[in-house]
DNA sequence: GTTTTAAGTTGCGAATCAATACCTAGTTGA
DNA sequence: TCAACTAGGTATTGATTCGCAACTTAAAAC
């Protein structure tokens, strides 16, 4: 049997995803500007305006997200002057993150219950706070969790 | 029937949860202080080593985290020089957007299929990605969502 | 009682952020 | 047609923040 983490305190710490996600949406003004791209917004100076960032930051901030393809930039055919900033599905698949950390802010922001309300647009009914599952579909909490070794889940698998 | 917000474009952004969590969780290293909370380390030193971030930095987080509510702050009896930082209910519940962000990390980075795995420690299989689900469990994508009205789930769900 | 350790703090130069003015190509309208 | 305006930036400059290294303070350890 292979090496086994039997705590969670000695990840390899360097193969671990999370520093590669904050280099690209780690700096100020990213999650924001993903969340009207999410929101539909698509201009530059609509984000401007929404978001009320300073126009430097947020030129820059467009160039990291789509240099890191979170974004793509396409020049509108009817508009040459306008550019469509829409998300790709590298982008898209930041959706849960980004919903989770949302649900976060609300859930532990004094007082409101928030409105409006995120649904599945099939059935207008609210959708899940965002958990960890496991294989077998049961929620799981920190202490549920375990790092094991790639070798040791497929030989786990076959038995 | 109450106001339904048709398209996501058009969300109440100031009652949105997401500046509010990036107002606590925002700033650089904070994730990465979290994730090293996360995975066992206690204390200032263990941090600092482990993470390679400058003292001044980490001390400033921590004492932001702990203004937060996500860390707590407790001396050590058996050792008074000693500071033991711990996740609070509010840290802990940071768990699923900080696997979502690893995850979308690891899945978007070159090559290496990532080791080691993130497992249930009950049946040791990995587990699920984190998604959005819809009450009853389907998964769903950016574009199955909707922002409806508190007053319209009500009464839909009364229906 | 000298040395080490833990958890910071201080000072300072470098990098980043933010406000605002400016620029350029493309579009509109009289 | 040409003057005014719009979209999407860039340039300049001052305010913040970062990050390194040295220092501090209180509590162990030897």
């Amino acid at each position: 049997m292979g090496k086994l983490t039997e705590h969670l305190g000695d990840i390899g710490d360097d193969e671990c995803g999370l520093p590669r996600a904050l280099e690209a949406m780690g700096e100020r003004w990213s999650f924001m500007i993903l969340r009207a791209a999410f929101n539909g917004l698509k201009h530059f100076e609509e984000m401007q305006s929404s978001l009320g960032i300073a126009r430097n930051i947020l030129a820059n901030r467009l160039g990291r997200l789509v240099e890191s393809e979170i974004l793509e930039r396409q020049p509108c055919p009817d508009d040459r002057r306008k550019i469509e900033y829409k998300l790709t599905k590298k982008g898209e698949s930041l959706l849960p993150t980004m919903i989770a950390l949302r649900q976060w802010g609300e859930k532990w922001s004094t007082g409101v219950p928030s409105n409006p309300v995120l649904c599945d647009r099939r059935d207008r009914q609210p959708v899940q706070t965002v958990c960890v599952h496991a294989h077998d579909g049961r929620p799981l909490d920190w202490h549920d969790l375990l790092w094991v070794d790639q070798s040791d889940v497929i030989a786990e698998a076959a038995e």
